[in-house]
DNA sequence: AACTGAGCCAACCGCCGAGAC
DNA sequence: AGTCTCGGCGGTTGGCTCAGT
């Protein structure tokens, strides 16, 4: 009946590592390598439970990890991923080479959180603490609306969280690369707040679901468009611990399959401010963005800026070196997938900035 | 010098999906 | 088919350090 169990849990040491363990760990891992880690401790002379060894080599004993301080850079990406995926450490972690879940983690709740607080701004939304308020007020008015909170909640339910085939958000044929992303905000508007002047007032409140059900929608639509969505990543993002406007829709299916994950362990440049500023800059430039459009190209796989086309990745990580072998020749201009997130919530600001929450420089 | 509280971070906890048995 | 472990994940905690009193 199953497998034996891995150690004896109230038969082994715990608590911190001393310098002989972590050597002990070291020379296992130098003559036989990593796998099978609840054989690691009886090979290698140790103690301890096999999961705790893992994590010690994970978290501190692996020869590619960096421990001196985070840089300003490394600092900004934590933030803005954050602010794009939210506490996906180990996806945060993929995109700072060197850099683990746990050292993200802990950066994040010790100094990140205290330093946006600071700067008034909610270190869980990203927004600022004044439009909590404003948001918090108009809730407080929704609450006292009973007919027009069923109103709108009716209409938010038919709008967003119908199927695909059906949904506002997405139109067009959804088998097809025609598929045409509608914003959401653009639906309400047509379907409910057209007819009623005083559901305006519902707007701030209607952002933060539509934020977060933008996100859900790109994760959703973007695994299940992969060919390899079966990957533990991937499960982790649909997680229902995620997000709290969890919807079960079927899958959308597009022409193009790519390997989504790619996008998250691969970066020529996942910092990429320097490019990143610059292509904001020219899409300021060109004016309104091509968003419909491109929203479609995120659920392929495929981002673009203008008339610039990411449609393949390189595979280096945030010094330039190569993380994984992932590579793709035809890679002339890189982006990633959470690259092409934070892109897309900056075109959405470009697009509506009357309509979205200010963005802000951290 | 002794105490206290904050800051920090390594390690643990508990959950989950995948897969072994 | 059912039970169990493994590996991975995010959340939490224990204990160390250090500045302030």
């Amino acid at each position: 009946m199953g497998r034996p169990p891995c150690c004896d849990k109230s038969n082994v040491k715990r608590g911190l590592w001393t310098a002989e363990e972590d050597a002990k760990i070291l020379a296992h891992v130098s003559n036989h390598g990593i796998g099978n880690w609840t054989m690691v401790p009886k090979k290698a002379g140790l103690n301890r439970c096999g999961k705790s060894c893992r994590l010690r080599w994970t978290n501190y004993l692996r020869p590619d990890l960096k421990h001196d301080n985070f840089t300003p850079q490394e600092e900004e990406l934590i933030i803005n991923l954050h602010k794009a995926i939210g506490s996906r450490w180990s996806l945060i972690a993929r995109e700072l080479p060197g850099r683990t879940d746990n050292d993200v983690k802990n950066y994040w709740n010790t100094k990140l959180r205290k330093k946006l607080s600071k700067m008034g701004i909610d270190p869980v939304t990203h927004k600022p603490f004044s439009q909590m308020l404003s948001d918090y007020g108009n809730i407080n008015w929704i609450s006292n609306t009973g007919n027009q909170i069923a109103s709108f909640n009716k209409n938010l339910n038919s709008n967003l969280f119908s199927k695909p085939e059906s949904s506002p958000v997405l139109t067009g044929s959804s088998s097809s690369n025609n598929v045409t992303l509608k914003p959401p905000i653009e639906q309400v508007q047509e379907n409910s707040f057209a007819s009623n002047s005083c559901s305006w007032e519902l707007l701030p409140q209607f952002q933060v679901t539509n934020h977060e059900i933008m996100q859900q929608h790109l994760f959703n639509e973007v695994s299940s468009s992969c060919s390899s969505s079966s990957s533990t990543t991937v499960t982790q993002l649909n997680s229902p611990r995620s997000y709290t406007c969890q919807q079960s829709q079927p899958p959308i299916t597009t022409s193009s399959s790519c390997l989504w994950s790619e996008f998250l362990i691969s970066d020529s440049d996942p910092l990429g401010y320097s490019d990143f500023q610059q292509q904001q800059q020219e899409q300021d430039s060109h004016g309104v963005m091509s968003s419909i459009s491109t929203q479609n190209d995120i659920f392929q796989g495929k981002f673009t800026s203008g008339n610039e086309d990411f449609g393949s990745y390189d595979q280096r990580g945030i010094n330039g070196n190569q993380t994984n072998n992932y590579t793709d020749a035809s890679s002339s201009s890189a982006s990633s997938f959470v690259d092409g997130i934070l892109d897309k919530d900056r075109e959405m600001r470009s697009q509506f900035p009357e309509l979205l929450y200010p963005s802000f420089d951290y």
